[in-house]
Order: structure tokens, then C-alpha cells, then sequence
RNA sequence: GCCUCCGUAGCUCAGUGGAUAGAGCGUCUGUCUCCGGAACAGAAGGUCGAAGGUUCGAUUCCUUUCGGGGGCACCA
């Protein structure tokens, strides 16, 4: 039985009572069912009846009794204790805990996904670095968070589009051609721009495709040069992003925006809203409408759009492509930011408080890393990468919620011990495939489950924890916070260690009998195996057979 | 000045409107004739920054306050 179907049993005990009139109060759609903190609680607890005692005009512990009158009827449950002032603590039939393990092992990858987002169309945005350099720490913890987060987002039912929004537009990108046109020629840097290595690379890779740009003023060699240069450098971005197990569903162009008239628009479209107003020669959104500092410029006086009014016309792309939800993952230093694109989206006549979703990571710091000579003062994450591995930095970021400030520390990161979080996660994955090839040797199979078995106060333990997947995942895709995975993953870990410790999956010495505790307690192992994987998969780090 | 995030064990950090606030590291004590010791069992270590408030119950929610990080462009 799991966690799921014992909530879902108390839900029809409840509302079993109301119907014989024993009770009267509105039913919550849900009952939460938890682990308690104290094994002499039972197997799991709800103080449902905390909650609605008072609501129903009774005593919670009266509340409680009525309950568990009907609770203690139902298949699979063994007792209900109350307690304190109205827990009910309920305690399985080991045979029904363990059916667990069957029920994982069938579900296989699928054990996990839940139905909490079903039909939700969401579009979720994030590393967007510009295309002008390579990507360094500043857009690691996205990816790595980004990529779970789409990935939980999925296993709870959403369709999900993951989106890299590429700055392509605006003086940026002559000013990075300008610099690669110096690096050609030997120059110094041009004023405000880019001076790492990486430059002469891109050089070197335009005159190898164009060799004739060489002898042409910069006037006319610009347009090719920063085509070639933008297409050499989004292929290094993605090809280090593929290294660290991340992709896009789609790469969009902000010069397809403005080539595309959809800048312009946007303004008109806002401006049939009756959000935009004219002022000084220049074209403004009235954001202060819906809670902005101040109105913002979306057409400068000169007639140049503003990167702002991009955003508009890239928020309007998007509800156009028929996204209901956009999230967008930015940097703390965009805090200033989110107050624009909520007015962004109200201006459109969208819900901000439904229709757009900006989460807010703080920055991250690396201790004693190295600067990238290549790029000049800044971490590369292909440095990154390299040095720590992609496994131990998806994981070490996915660990923690977004909103703490981290400081990763690599040489913590680079030992094999339990210093590590990763490696106490993957060991146990390993530890538990060795262990199956071990049973396979020794002639274990699958072939008998006896649920009633498993009576160890570890299986109870190790099931208690495997059955909380899906609510695991539900929870992390609610609330994006991929790190509650990453931390239930620990506890997952430490059961199946400990049950490791305490009991034989293969018969031992002398005896060499295989008997179905031996049987069974490998459909548990198998089941803590693909629990461990499918974990690991949701934060885009690797379950290794062997390590 | 305004906005926002953080403050929990010696360190790095989880966590929760409820029963005895957790993990790893570090410190101390144990566990290998036997499936992977990258492991397990246990001990010590806390006024959950402070003060008010709401509540049957607050470390959690609200207000104030102290300390720290980040942000407040006709830049992209």
C-alpha cells in the first residue's frame, strides 16, 4: 500500500461518515499522510482530525475515534492508535507495505510520475546567455536547476517547452564583431569590448571559413564576421551545455523578433490595450499600471527599440505559441526585473499572478576556482566541468533551493567519500546493481514475492521511504524545488544502506539455500534501485552500475 | 531611501502551524571468518538572530528590529 492509496482510503472513510451523518464538515480534497518523526507512531500519521475537529463542532480526539473506527476496517491496515491530541497513527500489514516493492518494480521508470500537472502547457526560460561569450558560472546553477526543474515539471504531467532566449540583437553583437575583427588584424580591443582569448579563437575560425575577410575594412567584413563569429560561439554554448546533460527544446532569436516586425507589434498590440503612451519622443508602457517603480521606454526617442520592448514582443510570442504558464529562471542580479515582466504580462490583459512565473536564484560562488584565461576574469563551466564533473555539480546545485546563496566548495566536490552528497546517492545505486549481480550469481531471481516477509524494522523503514516518491516529485514540480528530490534521494541512500547492513539479499556460508526471503528482500533491493535512478534522472545526474 | 533573499549544531546546510528541530563534515566510541567499508551502529553538540502579535499550539504565519548578500538604466 502506498502512501497515496492510504490517503485516498481515509478520504472515502471521511466521506463515508458524513453520508451516515456521523459527521458534518467540508472534506479537504486531499488528506496529507505522513512519516512520523518516531517509530513507536506507527507507520504513518494525519492529524486530519486536528484539522477538522474544530470545523465539525467536536473534540479531535472525538473526531479521531469515529475515524479510526472505520480506518481500522479497511484491508491492509493493521491498527490506528490515537494520540497526543488527535494523531491517528496508523501501522500496515507487512504484507501490504511490502507490496511496495512489487508495485516499483513494474512501474519501472514510470514509478514516480504523478498526475499533478496534467494538461498544464508551460514554457520555461532559462540560461538565455548571450551569445557573445562562453558560459560561465553565472549561468551554471540554471542549467543545472533549469534542466531539473523542467524535467519534474514533465514526470508530474505538464507538457513543458524548455526555451534558451538568445540576445542576437542590438549594438552587442557589433561590438562583438568588432572585436573579433581586431583580433584578426592584431589590434587592441576595441572601447567596451570583449577581451578573452576565446576572441582569437573566434577569429581563428572566421578566417579559416572566410579567409577573404581578412583583407576587407571592417564596413563590409562586419556583417559576415558576425554571423560566422555568433554561429562559432552558439555552437560552443550548446555543446558545453550537451557536456553538462542539459537541452533546449528551442533556441529563440530576439533578431527574429525585430525582423519579424514583432516589436513593433507588440507596441501596437499593448497599445490597443491602452498601456502605451507617447512622451518626450519616445514610446513608454505604462507599467506603473500594475505595480511597477515607473512607466518604462519601449521606443527610444532616436526610434530604436529597447531590449525592453523585445521582452514584450518575446512575452507575446510566447502567449501566442499557446503557452498558458511562462516561467522565467533569472539571476538575482535581475531582481529588478521581475516588477517589468509581471506588467509585461498584465499590459497583455494576462493574469501575472497565473500566466507568468519568475523565480529568482541567488548567485552561487566557487571557492578557489580557477578564472578562465581563456574568457578573461570570469568561471567557465566548462572549467567547471572538467574539474568537479558534470554528475557532482548538477547535483551539488540541484541540492539546494534556489533562493539560498551557496558557495560550492570543488575540493570537497572532487572526494570519494561522504563529504560528497553525490556519491553517498550514486554508491547506493551502485552498491544495490552489485548486489543484484551478486543475487543473479548465486541463483536468486525475482521469481517469488512474499510481501509478508519483509518484516525487518529496515524494510519497514526502507519501503516507508520508496513509497514517498511520487509525493516527493508532486511537491518539487508544485513548488519548483528540485532539491527536495536531491535531499529525499539522501534519506533513500541511508534505508537502503542500513537495511544493507542488517540483512542478506544471498544466502550466506554454509548455506546455500535460496529461500523466498531471499527472493523477496531482491525485489526490494531492485525496487530501491529504480527509485535511486529515477531520482537521479529527474536532476540530470547519471545512476552508475559500477562506480 | 525603496524592493528582495538569507540568519537553525563548531562548519556547510535541510526542514516543519503540531508529538523528542534534522543530515553531512568535524570530535568521541563501536562494527568486517560472509552480498561493494565510497558502508553501518552509537555519543556529544541547539534560548531555530532579537522582541512583540495571531493560534489550543509558532522555529514555521504577521509586524517591528538587528546583522549579512543582491537589486533599483531611453544598458544589453
Amino acid at each position: 500500500m502506498t502512501p497515496e492509496e492510504l490517503s485516498t482510503a481515509i478520504s472515502a472513510c471521511l466521506t463515508e461518515a458524513v453520508a451516515a451523518g456521523e459527521i458534518t464538515v467540508d472534506l479537504p480534497d486531499t488528506v496529507r499522510v505522513e512519516r512520523p518523526k518516531s517509530r513507536e507512531h506507527g507507520d504513518w500519521a494525519t492529524n486530519i482530525a486536528l484539522q477538522l475537529g474544530k470545523k465539525a463542532g467536536m473534540a479531535p480526539r472525538d473526531f479521531a475515534q469515529l475515524l479510526s473506527a472505520r480506518l481500522s476496517q479497511v484491508p491492509g491496515v493493521s491498527s490506528v492508535d490515537i494520540a497526543g491530541p488527535g494523531f491517528l497513527n496508523i501501522t500496515l500489514d507487512a504484507a501490504a507495505a511490502g507490496e511496495l516493492a512489487r508495485t516499483i518494480v513494474e512501474a519501472g521508470s514510470a514509478y514516480g510520475h504523478n498526475q499533478s500537472l496534467n494538461g498544464q502547457v508551460i514554457n520555461m526560460e532559462f540560461v538565455s546567455a548571450n551569445p557573445t561569450g562562453p558560459l560561465h558560472i553565472g549561468h551554471t546553477r540554471w542549467a543545472a536547476l533549469g534542466d531539473a526543474i523542467a524535467r519534474v515539471l514533465r514526470a508530474s504531467g505538464a507538457a513543458v517547452t524548455s526555451e534558451y532566449y538568445i540576445n542576437d540583437a542590438g549594438n552587442q553583437m557589433n561590438v562583438f564583431a568588432t572585436s573579433v575583427y581586431n583580433r584578426m588584424h592584431s589590434l587592441p580591443v576595441p572601447e567596451g569590448g570583449y577581451p578573452g582569448e576565446y576572441i582569437q579563437e573566434l577569429a581563428d575560425i572566421v578566417l579559416e571559413q572566410a579567409p577573404q575577410l581578412k583583407d576587407e575594412p571592417l564596413e563590409t567584413a562586419l556583417p559576415q564576421i558576425r554571423e560566422l563569429a555568433y554561429a562559432a560561439q552558439m555552437a560552443d554554448i550548446k555543446r558545453t551545455l550537451a557536456d553538462f546533460g542539459v537541452s533546449f527544446d528551442v533556441y529563440f532569436s530576439e533578431a527574429t523578433l525585430h525582423n519579424a516586425g514583432a516589436v513593433n507589434d507588440a507596441v501596437a498590440r499593448l497599445r490597443e490595450q491602452g498601456h502605451v503612451f507617447d512622451d518626450a519622443g519616445a514610446v513608454w508602457l505604462r507599467t506603473t499600471d500594475f505595480g511597477d517603480d515607473k512607466d518604462r521606454v519601449m521606443i527610444r526617442a532616436n526610434g530604436e527599440p529597447t531590449y525592453f520592448a523585445a521582452d514584450a514582443a518575446y512575452y507575446l510570442s510566447k502567449k501566442d505559441r499557446g503557452f498558458e504558464q511562462k516561467i522565467y529562471l533569472l539571476g538575482a542580479d535581475h531582481h529588478g526585473y521581475v516588477n517589468r515582466l509581471k506588467s509585461i504580462a498584465a499590459c497583455a490583459g494576462d493574469d501575472p499572478s497565473h500566466n507568468i512565473e519568475v523565480l529568482i536564484g541567488q548567485l552561487i560562488s566557487v571557492n578557489g576556482a580557477k578564472l578562465s584565461k581563456r574568457a578573461g576574469n570570469i568561471i567557465e563551466l566548462r572549467d567547471l566541468i572538467e574539474w568537479i564533473g558534470a554528475d557532482a555539480l548538477r547535483y551539488s546545485l540541484a541540492r539546494y533551493p534556489a533562493d539560498s546563496p551557496i558557495a560550492l566548495d570543488p575540493e570537497q566536490l572532487r572526494k570519494n567519500s561522504n563529504d560528497n552528497p553525490v556519491y553517498y546517492v550514486q554508491y547506493a545505486h551502485a552498491r544495490s546493481r552489485a548486489a543484484a549481480r551478486q543475487a543473479e550469481a548465486k541463483g536468486v531471481t525475482r521469481g517469488e514475492f512474499d510481501a509478508s516477509l519483509l518484516t525487518h524494522a529496515t524494510e519497514n523503514d526502507l519501503l516507508a521511504v520508496l513509497g514517498q516518491l511520487p509525493s516527493v516529485v508532486a511537491g518539487a514540480a508544485e513548488s519548483r524545488e528540485p532539491h527536495r528530490i536531491a535531499r529525499y534521494l539522501e534519506q533513500v541512500a541511508a534505508a537502503y544502506h542500513s537495511w544493507y547492513a542488517a540483512t542478506r539479499i544471498t544466502p550466506v556460508g554454509e548455506d546455500t539455500q535460496v529461500t523466498a526471503e531471499h527472493s523477496t528482500r531482491l525485489w526490494l533491493n531492485d525496487a530501491t534501485s529504480q527509485v535511486l535512478a529515477n531520482g537521479l534522472g529527474l536532476l540530470g545526474v547519471s545512476a552508475p552500475e559500477k562506480m
